[in-house]
RNA sequence: GCGCCUGUAGCUCAAUUGGAUAGAGCGUUGGACUACGGAUCCAAAGGUUGCAGGUUCGACUCCUGUCAGGCGCACCA
């Protein structure tokens, strides 16, 4: 609709300029969009202000001019006026509105998807928690903004994979290990130090004791050493797991776990930097190898090798870009906590050096997580280990309640996860209020079929009878979900699906409280039991797209 | 000190990326059911968009400065 509407305005303006009311010269790409208040039309373009700005003529003029060359062949305006500084408004026709249902009949599921993504291939990296304990609450934001994105770009066209880089390397594993064999020995009444910078969480006590449990204490025979690496073997192996069960809990799914590891083991790393060498943006200084970040605006140069000839944490993220390039991935994403924005600079510094444009790659950096309990912050500590998990928020207040607070939110903005609300069957908590449009839907459909009255065919059904206020109302939001999605796929920014989802709902139940489905007259009935099937289908399928179930009854 | 994000109604947030009279939900006040799910709907009150300049037909949006909050500034991951 869209495109039709600017193929008119410029073919008005085209005509306008033949006709010697504008000058010819001039070329522009007019907006067209949606205005705020629906008494200005349903779309409206700033095309006449564009060319005033350019022509220097008065706005208004411009637009009574390509208004009355606008040519409407199939009647798809009902008016079209020129207003305030110089708009031009269209406004749809009632039967165009109803076509809408259609096409909603014909694609079902697949109503609201469209290509702009033109079989690009895309990956999103999210999560990526250190498998070295319980994931937090800002762990299920990434997880829930990054799945609903990859629903969304799929919706738009784009072939999309999810994946999870797994930290199973380094210090802080080194660590963990020897956490896990501090508490097992502490169980078995040895005199151990803990160690340093060791992980305090509750958790480790527990895998300690499953250990434990499972092999006695055999593992005493081995040195503290040894017995890390093999504790840090056994825990990662526990921790990973219990990982994938919560996001699975989630009703997520990713496509790859990507390990660090092999990305030392391989020599990925080693070939990285040797490339970047060959590029020329490698030197040596104070017996480490760094990397000429700064060549591409980050603010100083970063380290590689260390002196100990270790390879940085950095290091390894180059490969593991280097990784995903090579596997010749059109678009790659990232999502990323607020703490880790100061990485952002050199990631894409990398990626430069390496010959890629920075476009390749998209760092969304999303806010943390705040934790309400009724009116009141709920306290917590990394050091100390004390925190609510993720799993245990799950647990408190579902899945869907939990994605969908975890979604509401422009990822620029901290989000305020209040539970109290999030566990709330009310209206206050818009999860319900979503969910129960739907139910209450299915719950027509039901009655109406225990009348007597099943879903007809949409051809055998005059839709023209569906001219109430609070009818059309709902065709035209009905409408809009196509552009919804675009904007969320393009822009990355699932929370607008939510307000769609909410505004969905509210205008079905203002159709409810005004309009009964099933009357007296046959004939309506069936025109507004498609209407009602039509907002089920579009319901469930932002539901979907928002990872969150579409219940019949609640 | 430097960098990124954020300051909008009492509270939590929007505003289609520069458009028309800045909108929703919660809260407050007052209303609406002999029928399809009241987990609903309607109405009212509530604003100098942190502050000060600038850019232009037009600014919550862009620029400069300033104040406040969050998060970062490793040869940690």
């Amino acid at each position: 609709m869209k495109e039709e509407l600017i193929k008119f305005t410029l073919d008005a303006i085209e005509r306008a300029k033949k006709a010697g009311e504008i000058p010819s010269v001039i070329n522009i790409e007019p907006l067209i969009e949606h205005p705020n208040d629906k008494t200005h039309g349903d779309w409206a373009t700033n095309a006449a202000m564009v060319l005033a700005s350019q022509t220097k003529m008065s706005p208004r003029k411009i637009a009574d001019s390509i208004v009355k060359h606008i040519d409407d062949k199939h009647h798809f305006l009902s008016k079209v006026e020129v207003a305030g500084p110089g708009f031009i408004n269209f406004y749809l026709s009632d039967k165009w509105f109803r076509e809408v249902l259609k096409e909603i009949k014909r694609k079902g599921k697949e109503f609201g998807h469209f290509n702009i993504g033109h079989g690009e291939t895309v990956q999103i990296e999210f999560v990526s928690a250190n498998p070295v304990g319980p994931m937090h609450i800002g762990h299920g934001r990434w997880a829930a903004v990054g799945d609903a994105l990859a629903n969304l770009m799929t919706a738009a066209g784009y072939i999309v994979t999810r994946e999870f880089y797994v930290n199973d390397y380094g210090n802080q594993m080194k660590i963990f290990g020897q956490s896990v064999a501090a508490r097992y020995a502490e169980l078995l009444d040895r005199d151990v130090i803990f160690p340093e910078n060791g992980y305090q969480g509750e958790y480790i006590k527990e895998i300690a004791q499953e250990i434990l449990k499972e092999e006695r204490d055999k593992y005493l025979l081995l040195s503290e050493d040894e017995r890390g690496e093999c504790f840090k073997e056994i825990a990662y192996r526990q921790v990973l797991a219990h990982i994938k069960k919560v996001l699975l809990d989630m009703g997520i799914e990713f496509d790859g776990w990507f390990s660090e590891t092999t990305l030392h083991d391989s020599g990925a790393i080693e070939d990285v930097v040797s490339e970047l060498r060959e590029r020329g943006y490698i030197y040596n200084k104070d017996g480490a190898v760094w990397l000429r970040t700064t060549a591409f605006e980050d603010d100083k140069d970063r380290v590689l090798i260390r002196e100990s000839g270790e390879p940085t944490y950095f290091a390894a993220d180059i490969a593991y870009h280097k990784n995903k390039l090579n596997r010749g991935f059109d678009k790659l994403i990232n999502i990323w906590g607020a703490d880790h924005h100061g990485y952002v600079q050199r990631v894409e510094a990398a990626i430069q050096a390496l010959g890629y444009p920075k476009e390749k790659l998209e760092i969304i950096i999303g806010q943390l997580v705040n934790l309400w309990r009724g009116g009141e912050p709920v306290r917590m500590s990394k050091r100390t280990g004390e925190m609510v998990t993720l799993e245990e928020l799950l647990q408190e207040v579902g899945p869907d309640a939990a994605r969908y607070f975890f979604l509401m939110r422009s990822t620029d903005t901290p989000l305020d996860f209040d539970i109290e609300l999030a566990k709330c069957q009310s209206s206050d908590n818009p999860v319900y209020y979503v969910q129960y449009a739907h139910a209450r839907i299915c719950s027509i459909l039901k009655f109406a079929e225990e009348k007597g009255f099943s879903l007809p065919n949409i051809e055998d059904v005059n839709l023209d009878l569906l001219c109430e206020e609070s009818e059309l109302d709902l065709l035209r939001k009905l409408m809009e979900l196509e552009e919804v999605i675009e904007i969320c796929a393009s822009r990355m920014t699932p929370y607008r699906l939510t307000k769609y989802a909410e505004e969905i709902a509210s205008s079905f139940h203002v159709f409810y409280t005004k309009c009964r489905v099933i009357t007296e007259s046959v004939e309506l009935n069936k025109a507004r039991l498609v209407l009602v099937d039509c907002v089920r289908q579009v319901l469930c399928n932002v539901l979907n797209l928002l990872g969150i179930s579409a219940p019949e009854k609640m």
